[in-house]
DNA sequence: AATGACGTTATGCATGGACATAATTTTCCT
DNA sequence: AGGAAAATTATGTCCATGCATAACGTCATT
């Protein structure tokens, strides 16, 4: 069995000294130089590894104050966002997409408030279709901003689908997503072969460029979808 | 102003670096030797930046074949997973709580299976309301394993939530969580004060202390509710 | 008793050097 | 030509040390 690196063997101990109670919620843990000591290493590791679980929420530190374990711990869970292709392709099924619709226009007034526009924009609206095994998988409907990305005009939304297109020509720097739920219109639910008033799993998300935004998006999930993490 | 440590300075120039496309997907970006001749920095710091951006999905890093820019980023969003009363207080409600139902019993088949548990297992099985400013906001169903956790046969459900219990008392090493919507049935829409087939988003979560369940819980959330986050 | 200055202390960050590890490239042998 | 072995190289980690910074405690002053 390979020896794990040192920062990872502390930060294991310190989990199961946490995890069984030996350092309950609330403790002063040692300090770096004290732990350093006790593991025989420099604290430069300490700290890594200290840090690596402050990060997740498990523990708080605080100059001067010391590392306590965390009392109410706000775990750090991760949600991997990938591109839906990828996530069907894994699942081992075939992946296709389909355009409903396409059109070159002004935003509404929510989609400007949720851009942080003032003024009116040349926006392109999509809407579209996810598909795995030719099974309607997501709806989405799009704004994308076109001073942010002229290029999108040209490109051929049946090859290749808008937000692959996105993430792989223009990396954006930031961006915020909302997680909810919401019943099916007649419309959403005769696309995703479902019945009206079926409870929809419904990701938004809004990316920026800095300043300028540059997509809002709103994908609705065929029912059975489960967005999964660890913590 | 004051100034930004020199690894937070290297990583928001790498950002700016590939988001204005300096950088495109897939280039191989300078060796952390260079990046660190170029900045006047000890490689270390230019390691910490990079790291970090590698953690976050925008850089792929693989020895000898150098660093180059995620051509398909899987993006890292980050959920805070908090104690429900928090996030209630924090938007300035009061909270409450209320056991509608508390019972000593074997695990259904669905439940063991979620908790891996081969064998009938002496478990608690709660069912509580939490409210905002004496609104329901989530209506939730608990498993709680009592080898796991004796004491919570002596806590009183009145005054503390079992979430909370739990959180403070028994860190957990891992969990998983899954997000997903459900239609309200009739007892669920009653309790949650909407109707009957409304749209609920639902957190299902399983936390274990190594190998051994804790709990079970899933959650339905009052209709309108939004999970945020960024990335 | 409240306030403010100051020393102490634990974490946060940086440095420069070193070795480890993985993967590519080159060289050498068959 | 094909394949094995060795050199190369970029990242991964570690160490010892040092300074920076935030915050707690103490003690003197108002």
């Amino acid at each position: 069995m390979p020896e794990p690196h040192p920062w990872q063997t502390i930060r294991h101990e310190v989990i199961r000294r946490i995890s069984e109670r030996i350092w309950p919620p609330g403790t002063l843990i040692p300090s770096e130089h004290e732990l350093a000591r006790e593991f025989g290493c420099a604290r430069a590791t300490v700290n890594r590894a200290l840090r690596e679980l402050a990060d997740g929420g498990l523990l708080d530190r605080r100059r001067k104050a010391g590392t306590r374990v965390a009392v109410a711990p706000v775990r750090k869970a991760k949600l991997d966002i990938n591109v839906i292709r990828f996530d069907v392709e894994r699942r081992g099924a075939s992946y296709r997409h389909s355009l409903i619709e396409r059109r070159r226009t002004s935003p509404t007034e929510p989609v400007r408030s949720r851009l942080k526009l003032g003024h009116a924009a040349d926006m392109l609206y999509l809407r579209a279709l996810h598909l795995a095994d030719e099974h309607p998988c997501i709806y989405e409907e799009r704004w994308i901003h076109l001073a942010a990305a002229p290029e999108m005009l040209e490109v051929d939304l049946d090859t290749i689908s808008a937000n692959e297109w996105l993430v792989r020509n223009l990396p954006f720097s930031s961006g915020d997503i909302a997680l909810s739920a919401a019943n099916a219109s007649a419309r959403e639910a005769a696309l995703l072969e479902t019945s009206q008033g079926q409870a929809l799993f419904v990701v938004e998300r809004t990316t920026w460029q800095g300043e300028c935004p540059i997509t809002s998006v709103r994908m609705l999930h065929a029912p059975g979808f489960r967005m999964r993490t660890t913590l």
